[in-house]
DNA sequence: CAGTCTACTGAGCGGTCGCTTAGGATCGGC
DNA sequence: GCCGATCCTAAGCGACCGCTCAGTAGACTG
């Protein structure tokens, strides 16, 4: 149940150092954290920080890389054995959806804090990124293929289901009404009436 | 055509601050920004800032401000005299969508920076904001009520569609092969979708 | 028990931050 | 020609930033 994509994470210190990061960029963004900030989230001292990560900027970079990781992982395993288009579509984006609620603080910072990467730990990023939106257009253009879909824009229709799920980040709050499992649900829901599929 | 909300602001100085400020923070955050970056892009020297502004948080707010009004304006001013439901919708999100393209730049200022606000300045701009979904969920739930729409979850559904448009501030880049106009009339047609409305 | 290694503390370095202040330049009104 | 008001510059204040480093406590090795 507690468990998380920073579990797998050792020693110990190194682990509590991200998720003490994680609360605090997603609350005071990046260049609003200091790293007293981050190693007082951590219960040790300022320099302890740099035993374990060699500058602010790198500690960024993990949780971007841990955190696009997850839910490509996440996305692709979703999808995993399913055959219908509709059926891949509706697990897709009920995960992806799914992922962002559960997963809001970590999610709200990559997404807040992208341009804070130095540029080749950027680069990086944004080829997973890429993963990312390639798996859903793909879905759509090939739903569409096998006339499954009524879609005039693949690309534009993709990009905003892509855009709807992430965007779960920005707005969700946990002590809301909804559980991550109904927001993916209706997310999938209005994705599918998106393309145009026929109620199921 | 040069024509932004920025215009009606005096004197010059204020409206190059304000400008400078909106690149600034667009770019680097707020918490990222310098005043002496933001009075260097707009052509004085650093001190010069505090004779137009108390201080840098007045200066976000005041953005917000503007910006929160701007959009407001422009919503209301889109279903204006449009009757029928889907008619209204299809101008409100076109509008909505649109307007975050155009405006992509001081848009991501203000869902990016929201959290610098100070408490009180987050108050009133948390009101306006609530006046934005109102917006969309009065539509979709007139439309639902009036049998145009086949709508399960009315909240849910102008929750997703208010996400739709506003991420587009997110992605959207002016280089890129689609016009604000493209942007908005995709949005819209999506939404309709999602609403179940019957096709026009 | 001496020696070594690792994780850590606390002090502190150079630099930048938001903001203030003293004073100069420019102006219209008298 | 002098006045006050306005807008600005340059200098600098105290605070805080990312990061370093000498020193230490404790666990492991022989």
């Amino acid at each position: 149940m507690g468990s998380d994509m920073w579990d797998a994470v050792t020693p110990d210190a190194s682990r509590r150092l991200l998720r003490a990061a994680v609360d605090s960029f997603g609350e005071l963004g990046y260049h609003g954290t200091s790293t007293r900030h981050i190693a007082a989230g951590a219960g040790m001292s300022a320099g302890a920080l740099y035993v374990h990560y060699r500058t602010k900027a790198d500690l960024l970079f993990q949780i971007a890389l841990t955190v696009h990781e997850s839910v490509l992982a996440e996305l692709e395993d979703a999808v995993d054995g399913v055959e219908e288009p509709p059926a891949r579509v509706r697990a897709l984006m009920y995960a992806f959806a799914c992922w962002h609620a559960r997963h809001h603080r970590a999610a709200r910072v990559i997404q807040n804090e992208l341009g804070a990467l130095e540029p080749p730990h950027a680069a990086r990023i944004a080829a997973l990124r890429r993963r990312v939106r390639a798996l859903v257009r793909d879905e759509v253009r090939a739903g569409a293929a096998a006339g499954e879909f009524d879609v005039a824009d693949v690309e534009g229709t993709a990009r905003a289901m892509s855009s709807l799920a992430i965007d779960v980040c920005r707005w969700y709050r946990p002590e809301g009404a909804r559980t991550p499992d109904d927001v993916g649900a209706l997310t999938a829901h209005l994705c599918l009436r998106m393309l145009g599929a026929r109620p199921s």
